[in-house]
DNA sequence: ATTAGAATGTGATCTACATCACCTATCCAC
DNA sequence: GTGGATAGGTGATGTAGATCACATTCTAAT
């Protein structure tokens, strides 16, 4: 499946476009492409897209006084990632998004996305509907980190991302439960 | 400032409606007041509105193991609070909202708001930025959780939220901060 | 193939915070 | 006013997980 009938399956499970309406929108993504690695924001840039992810696995995350790093969000295929606070706010971006692996990308510019909500009534729809589920995935992992231990959330996490495990290495998943390393590494080596 | 200015306004900052288009809005909201201590949403239960606080405080929280409790937020005149989760997917309630103080809010049935939201444009436009500014809020406390101690989320949530001090008691304080009421005592008594 | 740098495992120690226990002050309801 | 919640404070002790230190393996670039 290429990326245009990825984006149109993802967009018809929220809301329903005319073949039009859909050719119109999809024109306002560019396709681009990221190697491992590659950094798409970093910390202190002017923000002017969101991205939503083809293939591959990126990260959005915190680095905290040029030390330790809090993952806020994995993005796999189907996912959508950009620093949000910036780029609603046109802030400078307090967080950086980056490739783990390889990566396949629609680029969406800030522009474009209100343009089209204004010019198209579905789409302002589905936007409202993906923010909600964010955050309301957002709530839970919150609830997740008060309540939970780190054996708990380790185990959550498996059990909602099954190919996390052997996608990405552990020490960034120790960066998205908010434990050390050497933690998360006693933890499923069952100490 | 009566509800229904208050509201004017609050929708004002985020999109512009005609008088007709406002007056067809606020007929979908139900006034309604709570004492303290009053239950608008109880776990288990079916959710079919979302509340916006006039006057007042609710909170809204999660209960572990019919112990622990969570907030995840306080709800101050102008903010919005439900059970989104709940709310969106027509799930039985898995959070409780109650009222800290007397409060009066205008309800909002899931059906009014998807109604307003096909009716007029700019309403989904207004609820669409709502969301988001909730996503990033919460984002922001989970990085805050993760990354910083109890004493520095104690002194961020003050400076924040002056008004929770005097009008919060302790312990919910702590219940929101995610740390036991002792340890919040002995923070703020600087030991 | 060699080597430097990531990624990972594991012990020893330290610490923020939870938990338990108990005490005092305040606020209502009868 | 009195008694029972509710709120808050504080000491003693326990513990999950951080931090430090170092060894091992894997990976990718030369």
């Amino acid at each position: 499946m290429n990326a245009r009938e990825i984006l149109r399956e993802h967009i018809a499970k929220t809301a329903s476009l005319t073949d039009e309406q859909f050719d119109y929108c999809f024109e306002h993504f560019e396709p681009q492409s990221f190697k491992k690695g590659q950094v798409l924001i970093a910390e202190g840039d002017r923000v002017d897209a969101e991205y939503f992810v083809i293939s591959g696995c990126l990260k959005s995350f915190f680095v905290n006084d040029e030390i330790k790093m809090y993952i806020l969000q994995f993005a796999m295929p189907t996912w959508w990632t950009s620093d949000y606070n910036a780029l609603y706010t046109k802030s400078r971006a307090s967080i950086n998004v980056d490739c783990i692996t390889d990566a396949e990308v629609l680029s969406l510019s800030n522009a474009s996305r209100e343009k089209l909500c204004r010019d198209i009534h579905q789409l302002e729809y589905f936007f409202r509907w993906r923010t909600n589920k964010g955050y309301v995935a957002t709530q839970k992992r919150l609830l997740s980190l008060m309540n939970n231990d780190a054996k708990k959330r380790y185990e959550e996490l498996l059990e909602l991302y099954p190919q996390l495990y052997n996608l990405v290495p552990k020490h960034l998943i120790a960066a998205y439960l908010g434990v050390s390393r050497e933690t998360l590494s006693r933890l499923y080596n069952a100490h």
